[in-house]
DNA sequence: CTTTAACTTAACCTTGACGTTGAGGTAAGT
DNA sequence: ACTTACCTCAACGTCAAGGTTAAGTTAAAG
C-alpha cells in the first residue's frame, strides 16, 4: 500500500535541486528566486537539514510559466502570481481526495478559476489582435521602404549616367 | 502678408495646446509628459513667451504612438524610444528635399530605418507567435474547466438523490 | 491692477524588481 | 579538523517610471 520511492523514477515533486543549480539552469539569479519566494510567486520549497532550499521539477516549470508570462506581458509580478495560480487550480483540484462535504467549495474554487482564464484569455486575445494589426502596419511600411529604396537606386543610375555623358 | 493663424486650417505642425490639455486629452499627467521629453521621447515642444510648453497635433499622434507600444509591448521607455524614431525617419526622408548630392546620404538613412523596422517586425512576430499560442492553451483549459464543472454539478445532483432515498 | 488659474523648475518621495554586500551556518573533499 | 564552496537571512543600494510637494512665474479674467 505504501507507495516507495520507485527506482529510477523521476518524480516531478521530488526536490532535489538546490538553489545554485535552479539559478543556473534557468537563467534567474538565486536573489530572484528568494524574491519570488518572498511575494509568493513559487511557494516556499523543501529545506533540507541546514535550510538549504530543494526545488523539484515542479517547481522549475512553475518558474518557466513565469518567465514566460513575464516576458510575454510585462506585467507587475502581482498580476502574474495571479495567473500561475490559477494555472494551478488545476493540479490541485486533480491531487485533493473528495469527501463529499467539499464539493461545493471545489466548485467555488472552479468557478474562480474559470474566471481568471477568461479574464485573461481575453486580456490575450486583445493583445494579440492589436499586436497583428501592428504586424502587418509594420509589414507595409517595410514595403515602402524598399520601393522607396528601389526608386533611390534609378536616381543614383540615372545621375551617373548623366554625369558620364557630359 | 504675415500669416494670421488660418481660418479653419489645421496643420498638425501648429503648436496650440497646453500641456494642461495634452494631459487631459491624452490620459498621462503633466508630469509625465516632462518627462518624457526629458528622457527624449518626446522632443522638447515649442514654447510661449513665458516659456510655456505648446504642442502640436504631431506631437499629440507621436505621444499616442508612445502609449500604444507601452501597453502593447510592456517594453521599458528607452527602447520604447528606439521604436518611435524609427517610425520617424519615415517622415524626416519624406520632408527632406533632393540635392542629388544626398543621394548616397539619404539611401544610408534608408537602410537603417529598413534595418530597425526588420527588427522590430520580427521582434513583433515573435511575440504574436507566442502570445497566440498562449491563447489556444487558455482556450483548451477553459474547455477543461468547464468539462470538470459539468463533472461537478452531476457529482452534487448525485450525493443529493442519494441522501434523498436513505 | 489685482486675483486666480495654469504653468515653470527643482527637489524629494514611492514602488517594483531586483543587485549587492556582510556576517555567519552547512556540506563536501582532503 | 580544515578548507572551500554553497548556502542562510538581513539590510542597504539602485534603477525605472513616474508621484508629490514647494516656491516662484505667467496668463487670463474680473
Amino acid at each position: 500500500m505504501a507507495r516507495k520511492r520507485q527506482a529510477p523514477a523521476i518524480d516531478p515533486d521530488e526536490p532535489y535541486l538546490q538553489i545554485g543549480e535552479v539559478a543556473e539552469r534557468t537563467g534567474v539569479t538565486q536573489r530572484t528566486l528568494r524574491f519570488y519566494e518572498e511575494k509568493g510567486l513559487l511557494r516556499p520549497p523543501t529545506r533540507m537539514d541546514g535550510g538549504f532550499r530543494l526545488y523539484s521539477e515542479n517547481d522549475i516549470q512553475r518558474l518557466e510559466r513565469i518567465k514566460r508570462l513575464k516576458r510575454l506581458l510585462g506585467f507587475p509580478l502581482a498580476e502574474i502570481k495571479e495567473m500561475v495560480d490559477a494555472e494551478e487550480i488545476k493540479l490541485q483540484l486533480r491531487s485533493e481526495y473528495r469527501p463529499e462535504s467539499a464539493i461545493s467549495q471545489k466548485k467555488a474554487q472552479l468557478v474562480r478559476a474559470i474566471e481568471v482564464t477568461e479574464k485573461q484569455y481575453n486580456l490575450i486575445r486583445q493583445k494579440v489582435d492589436d499586436m497583428a494589426e501592428m504586424q502587418s502596419k509594420l509589414e507595409e511600411r517595410l514595403e515602402t521602404f524598399r520601393t522607396w529604396m528601389e526608386h533611390l537606386d534609378k536616381e543614383a543610375a540615372a545621375s551617373r549616367k548623366e554625369r558620364a555623358n557630359v
